[in-house]
DNA sequence: TTGAATTATGGTCAAATGACCAAGTTTTTA
DNA sequence: TAAAAACTTGGTCATTTGACCATAATTCAA
C-alpha cells in the first residue's frame, strides 16, 4: 500500500479502510521518469490516473508543434482524457511526466466497478467533477478577459506551490503567452 | 404545456409524458426581451434553465468594462452559472438575452425532487454534464492553441447556425479577440 | 413607417507580442 | 564529478493586434 494514497483519501474522503484496499487492489502502480509519456495523442486513454507523488502535464500540440498546456496534476490530484476515458476513443491530450512520478492506474471496468461497490467512491467522483467544472470554467473566463499580467497574478496566486517546482516555459505555456512575453512581465515587476 | 420543451425531451431523451409533465409543473415560464437580463454577476443564480424559444449568452466582465461570452445557449439548451446555482453563492457570470427569448426556471431544490423522483432524468442530467465537460475542455484546447482564423473556423463549422444569428462583435466577444482582427479574418477570405 | 439605435467595415497609428538569436547559469545524467 | 542538456534572460526586428474614429448600411422600436 502507497501511504500517500491511503493518507489522501482518508484525508479528503474519509473513506474506510476496506474501500481503500479494494482500490488499491485494483490498482496498477507505475513509476515514471522525467519526461516519460504516460498518454499520447491518438491513443485511448485506457486509466483513470491518481497522482501521487511528482507532478504531470496534460497538452495539446497546436499545428506549428508547440505545446499547450491544459493542466499541471501534482501529487494528491486525478487526470485522464475524460472524453477518450468515457467513451474509449482517441485521445486528443497527452499526459507526461515533469518530475520523476509515482501515479495509480484504474481501467474503466474496474474503476466502474468499485464505484458500483463502494457508494462513497460515486459520491468522491461527483465532487471531483464538480470541482473541475468549476476549474475548467474559471479557466475558460481567465484566458479570455485577462491580460498576460493578470494571467500570471492568477497563477501565482492559485498556484504558489507549482510556481518554483515548474521551468517558466511550461508556465508560458500554460497561460497561452510566449515565453518572451513571460518574462517580461518578470521584469517588470521586479522594478515596482 | 410549451410544445418546444415536450418535444425537446421526447425526442432526446425519451421521456415518458409524466416526467415531462411534471417537470412542466414545478417550471416557471418566462419570457424575455431583447437584451433583458437574467442573472447579474454577484446575485445568487436560483435557477436552473432551459431555452425553449430564442438565444441567451453567458458573459463576464473584464476590469476594463468588456464583455467575453462564455457561452451561446440556444433554443434546447440549457444553462446557468454552474458553482453558483450549486452552492447557492453570488455569481461570477451574467445571462441575458440576445434574442426575443422563451425559457423555463426551475429552483434548485425543484429541481432535486425532480431528479430524485425519477431516475432517468437524473441520467439525462449526468449526459448534459458530460457533454459540457467535453465542450469546456475543446474550448480551452482552441483557444488557448489556435490562431485567430482557426478559431473562426471552429466556430463557423460548430454553430453554422448561429453564425447569421449573431452580431460580429459578440462573435468576437466570445472569441476572445477584438472585431476589428474579425472583421479583417472575414474581409481576407473573400479574397480566396 | 420613420427616426433612433445598432451594426459592419475601413483607415491610421501606437503598443503588444512572437520569432529568432545569443550568452550565461543551473540542472541533469552518465 | 564532468560533460551535456535544459533553462533564464536579454536584444532586435517584423508582425499582429487593439484603440480610436468615421461612415454607410441595416435593424429595431415606437
Amino acid at each position: 500500500m502507497l501511504p500517500e494514497f491511503e493518507s489522501y483519501l482518508k484525508k479528503n474522503a474519509d473513506f474506510p479502510e476496506e474501500v481503500i484496499k479494494a482500490m488499491y487492489d485494483l490498482a496498477i502502480v507505475k513509476t515514471l521518469k522525467r519526461n516519460e509519456s504516460l498518454l499520447q495523442a491518438g491513443d485511448v486513454c485506457r486509466y483513470k490516473v491518481f497522482i501521487a507523488k511528482g507532478l504531470l502535464r496534460c497538452y495539446v500540440t497546436g499545428g506549428n508543434g508547440n505545446e499547450h498546456i491544459l493542466q499541471f496534476c501534482p501529487e494528491n490530484s486525478w487526470t485522464l482524457d475524460v472524453e477518450s476515458y468515457d467513451n474509449q476513443i482517441p485521445a486528443t491530450t497527452n499526459i507526461a511526466a515533469i518530475e520523476p512520478s509515482v501515479v495509480l492506474l484504474w481501467t474503466k471496468s474496474d474503476f466502474e466497478k468499485l464505484r458500483i461497490d463502494f457508494p462513497i467512491l460515486k459520491q468522491f467522483s461527483e465532487i471531483l467533477i464538480s470541482r473541475s467544472i468549476y476549474q475548467n470554467r474559471h479557466r475558460v473566463a481567465t484566458t479570455l478577459s485577462a491580460t498576460p499580467e493578470e494571467k500570471y497574478e492568477d497563477f501565482v496566486t492559485r498556484y504558489p506551490n507549482l510556481l518554483s517546482r515548474l521551468p517558466l516555459h511550461m508556465i508560458a505555456a500554460y497561460m497561452g503567452i510566449s515565453l518572451k512575453t513571460l518574462t517580461r512581465i518578470r521584469h517588470s515587476q521586479l522594478n515596482r
